[in-house]
Order: structure tokens, then sequence, then C-alpha cells
RNA sequence: CGCGGGGUGGAGCAGUCUGGUAGCUCAUCGGGCUCAUAACCCGAAGGUCGUCGGUUCAAAUCCGGCCCCCGCAA
């Protein structure tokens, strides 16, 4: 059927993807306009962009998509279906309106749990260990449409974001295909979400990047893996601001204050943290360096055992 | 021209301001100690100092061009 493609990042792209290899004919292509990113400025188009025109789709990045303009475009192009996928725009309700087959969204939680901008992190973040893939009709509301299909998946207790992302990314695709399908079967079974039972992702800052040793490593760990790899956790070594990539839980602190540094030599880097548990950092990046594991990182900036880390900035 | 840090044996760093023997920690290899060891001791190998050019008796170091990596901001 002819279907327009709605999203921006990568995420988005396994969804396009998996819409194309199912032989839907994909008459359009939204997303967002190229905008100056990086060093230097320079504009940079979205992934999704890049792979749509790999492939010769026709590409559309409205500024706006309230001003009616995109409602002529839409209209013009006339879909069956219109297939969202963090497009990161509102859509209008004549938007909404427009397809036969109505507006559908591809949302990485298990709704109503985690609506909103940042649910891969969030769900990471809180420490869950299960979360998953919603595809919904759209409504006004932000993620408040009624549910069509859901994918749940475990979350591995080392798994960081983006890891996640990329294996929801195609749990979603997945299931959008197959509810492309059953939207053209006419067999969709739509259930209203529970907005008693809603939580929000709202996006992530670079505010919530400092570690504080006083809280649990579990909490800590959590923060290292579900800001991975933006903004990412951070830390202060040697006077050095480092973000920290990649930890392990290590057991028993042997009762040393948090932050508490346990070991730093060429077998790792140790703290302690607020429970009585130990987080062993094995994975930073200082700033203005490349990512290095902590053992490396200590050869050119020895640190004693026995310092005491604090939360910075 | 958005702001800034950096490219020195395999890894992480010092040395650059104040030109003049290539340094530190680790890894590697050989030997020793030991019941044993990822521990310790002794020794060795390994670098055209990102690249091109300039200044100089002499350049990792000073000057200019270029390439590459990264942080911030967006």
């Amino acid at each position: 059927m002819r279907i327009v493609f709605m999203g921006t990042p990568e995420f988005a792209v396994p969804s396009l993807k998996a819409l194309v290899g199912a032989g839907h004919e994909i008459c359009g292509v939204f997303t967002q306009p190229d905008k100056p990113k990086n060093r230097g400025m320079k504009l940079q188009a979205t992934p999704v962009k890049e792979y749509a025109m790999s492939i010769g789709l026709p590409v559309f990045q409205p500024a706006k998509v309230r001003d009616g303009e995109a409602l002529g475009i839409l209209q013009a192009l006339n879909p069956d279906l219109i297939a969202v996928a963090a497009y990161g725009k509102i859509l209008p309700v004549d938007i909404l309106a427009l397809p036969r087959l109505g507006c559908v969204n591809v949302h990485s939680s298990l709704l109503p749990k985690y609506r909103g901008a940042a649910p891969i992190n969030w769900a990471i973040l809180n420490g869950e260990d299960e979360t998953g893939v919603t595809i919904m009709y759209m409504a006004e509301g932000m993620d408040t449409g009624d549910i069509l299909a859901q994918a749940k998946t475990p979350i591995g207790l080392n798994e960081n974001a983006a890891q996640l992302f990329v294996r929801l990314a195609d749990i979603g695709a997945g299931l959008l295909v197959e509810t492309a399908a059953a939207l053209e079967a006419g067999k969709v079974n739509p259930v209203p979400q529970d907005s008693t039972r809603a939580s929000y992702a709202p996006m992530l800052s670079k505010e919530q990047s400092p570690l504080d040793w006083t809280r649990s490593a579990r909490q800590l760990h959590d923060q290292v893996r579900g800001l991975y790899p933006w903004p990412s956790a951070s830390m202060v070594l040697d006077g050095i601001r480092c973000k920290v990539l990649q930890t392990a839980l290590a057991g028993e602190s042997g009762g040393k204050a948090p932050g508490t540094v346990l070991q730093a030599d060429k077998k790792g880097l140790r703290v302690a943290c607020g429970d009585g548990q130990a987080l062993d950092i094995l994975e930073l990046q200082p700033d203005g360096k490349k990512a290095m594991a902590s053992p490396a990182f200590l050869l050119g900036h020895p640190v004693s055992l026995g310092t005491i880390l604090t939360k910075q900035e």
C-alpha cells in the first residue's frame, strides 16, 4: 500500500527499511530539515534522509507541519497510511485525519510507561529489567494514542542505551510491518492506554552526567548505561573531566566512604559507592581524548588509593 | 570563519614557553628469585616525535601550510 514515512534519527531507519523490504510503496519520506551540527557547524542530513535518498525515495523536510503546506503535500501524495518513528514534530489533527488507515507511531517503550522523548534511556536509568516497543495510533496528546501492538524485551544488566536502541529499533521495525499488514487486512484491535499508569521520559540533559558517589552502585551503573552515548555519565579524575562510558558492579566496598578509590592500577579502577557496594570503572574518555580503558588512563594519570572522589559540577 | 584540547616506541603520558644525548608508567622479549605467580629483581628490543616546507651550526621544541582525532556548543 501507499505509505508516507516520517522519521529522523538512526532509530527510525530500520523501520523505513522494513517497510521498503515488505514491498510497500513509500510515496514520501518526511524528516527534519538539515541543521548545522557538530564541529564547524556544518549542515548535516538526518539518518533517515540519507537512507531515503540512497534508495531514491522522495524526501520532504518542512520546517513546520502546522502551516498547511505539509498538509497539501500529503493530500497530493494520498497515502493509505502514515507511519512515524521518532520524527520529532507534533502532527496537527488535520494530518492525523488524512490517511485512510490512519497514522501510526513506533514508540520505544511499553506504553503507557515512558511517554516522551527518551524512553529507552529512562528505562535503563530507572533500573528496569524489561522494556519494549509499542505501535499505536497517533492522537493529539504526546504518545497517548490507542495501542495496536506491543513487544517486550529484557534489558541486560550490562546493556547500555545505545545497544538497547539498536535492538528496539529492529524489534520496532518488525512490529511496524506486522501492524501495517494487520491494518491493511482490517484485523487490528486498538486498546486505549491506561493513563493513570502513564509515566514520562523527558529529554536528557548534561546536568544528569555527574556521578554522585553517595548513590548506590547499581544506580550509578544504571546512570552510566542509561546516559550512553549521550550525554554520558561524567566524573573528574586527576583534575581531568572524563566521560564514564562503561562500568561493572564490583561487590562489597569494605565499608569505605562513598567515593573512595579502592583500586587504581593496571587491573582496574574501583570506587566505593553509597550502599556499601563498589563499582568498577572499565572505560572512560578524558576531555579532548579518545575513549580508553581505565588502566590506560591511570598509566598517564596516577591516582592514589584512598583518594575520595566527589560529585563534580 | 562558532569555542577549545590533542597527534612523541604497542598503550597512556612528560618533554615544547627558556632549540642542543628521546624521559616516565605499563605492555613485549630474555634472564633471575620463588612451591608458585598476574608479585618482585636484573637486562634487552622497539620511536624518520602526524605530514610538507621554512628559520638555524643544530628543531619534538621556533615560523607557515596541510591531514587526522577529540571535548564543548548547537
